[in-house]
DNA sequence: ACGATCTATCTTGTATACAAGATTGCGAGG
DNA sequence: CCTCGCAATCTTGTATACAAGATAGATCGT
């Protein structure tokens, strides 16, 4: 994906740092896919809510055709419904699809924890120590979108950590869908969620895979029996299925 | 997402079964999204060849803008990439990339067949068998287009028996994706590839979550050993890294 | 002959236009 | 009073148009 660079020249001192100058001028439609995605999470737009193509259009001052493909690009996040005929809805899941998304979000932020234990990049984990004093002092008296910002931001560094972008990617959607599903109570057990991150972090830095794996498998369906209890106030929260993904095969990496 | 039936009657004998009726009626996009999709993966289309809307139009005999919404579309699957002003070509992954997504894969198939183990869904398993014995009839004498079909549908029929979604999607993409990339030798150990099928249904079918679970991740593993050792035909193959999976937290199911 | 600049062409990004499908509300008939 | 049918309106799906950015080739100078 980068080999444009290294073309015919032989200086060396010209390259430019950085990423790619192109992708600074950012097309009309990552714009709105940016500011749509952001108004989502926050919950602006409700769960279901019918999502216009003209009105936003409007809204955002441009044509339609950059807001239709921003929308597509939403739905293939998964944050957006589309119905052939019918347009866009901001999604909104079952509980038995947020329970499959939990699952598969076990067992991946398993998994990554596993690499990260593995590679102890030592830079990552400076950061991540940052990230964490940063989040555990918020915790305690800080404002819900900051938390929803700082656990983001600590679960894509530890995605960083792992080194494997595809799984990263991966993690990133599910937490964003699932955080849409939570985002009515987002600011449920801060201080809990920052002591197991910090848990997790530690068995990284051990480099003890199997636990750091079950921390964060644990982290995950735990804050997701939280949020689903909550949910269903009076009703049947009964416990997630673990498929998850302790005591691997121990092969090596390269 | 399916409460606009059960309104206002209260006959019920009326209700249609199957499929949203509308959903049948595709919108042009998609069936430009199927073929595209279908010529990538046949490798009609090689890696890195550039995807021009014009051109495609014109083929396709529809206007560009059907076309650029299906590019998007496969953008989102992964099978195509896209660069802020230069256009699409057909996505094309490196080694480290490639063994990433098999990572990945092998995870998430592990789950998956553990949690096909759990349910031992008796129709399901019916099923997977018909798809066994023909599968395995073809490995002998078969034509790889029809492998490839089979292979996608025995992986397709397991994932439902997973009765998970979300990780059915995700193992679909990513099964697309790695397709892609060994698509020049796809033909390669037909007959270990179905011999391997049959032990995972086997485990599945005696409910040996864990055997299952390894044996499903062992067979994307090799898999993709067997392939990225074809590619780099006198390169360095270093075995890829297992964060996998195995020996789970006995969490019951719902 | 080599290199740089300028220009012609190709492609994407965005806007606008139009047709067909879906929704809603109203009015006629029972 | 309720139901059915029709029509007006709203939305999406597709096509076309145009402007700006990127690419490649030709021309000119040395």
């Amino acid at each position: 994906m980068s080999e444009a660079i290294a073309s015919g020249r032989e200086k060396g001192a010209l390259e430019a740092e950085g990423p790619p100058l192109g992708e600074l001028h950012a097309p009309l439609r990552d714009l709105v896919v940016d500011r749509l995605r952001a108004d989502i999470l926050s919950g602006r737009y409700k769960s279901g809510e019918r999502l216009v193509e003209d009105r936003l259009a409007e809204g955002f001052k441009v044509s339609r055709n950059p807001v239709r493909e921003a929308i597509r690009a939403l739905a293939a996040e998964g944050l957006v419904a589309l119905t052939p005929r019918r347009g866009a809805t901001v999604a909104g899941f079952s509980e038995a699809e947020t329970r499959e998304m939990i699952e598969v979000r076990a067992t991946l932020e398993a998994m990554n924890a596993r690499l990260a234990a593995r590679r102890r990049d030592p830079g990552m984990i400076a950061t991540l120590m940052e990230c964490l004093n940063e989040g555990q002092r918020s915790a305690g008296a800080g404002d819900p979108a900051e938390l929803v910002r700082l656990n983001a931001h600590f679960h894509d560094l530890l995605a960083a950590a792992g080194h494997n972008r595809v799984l990263g990617d991966l993690m990133r959607q599910l937490r964003e869908r699932t955080n849409l599903v939570f985002a009515p109570r987002s600011a449920n057990g801060a201080a809990q969620t920052w002591e197991e991150h910090r848990a997790i972090l530690e068995a990284v830095i051990g480099g003890d895979e199997e636990l750091a794996a079950l921390l964060a498998s644990r982290h995950v369906l735990q804050a997701g029996e939280r949020h689903l209890e909550a949910a269903a106030a009076g009703g049947e929260a009964g416990a997630l299925a673990s498929a998850v993904t302790l005591e691997a095969a121990k092969t090596p990496s390269a």
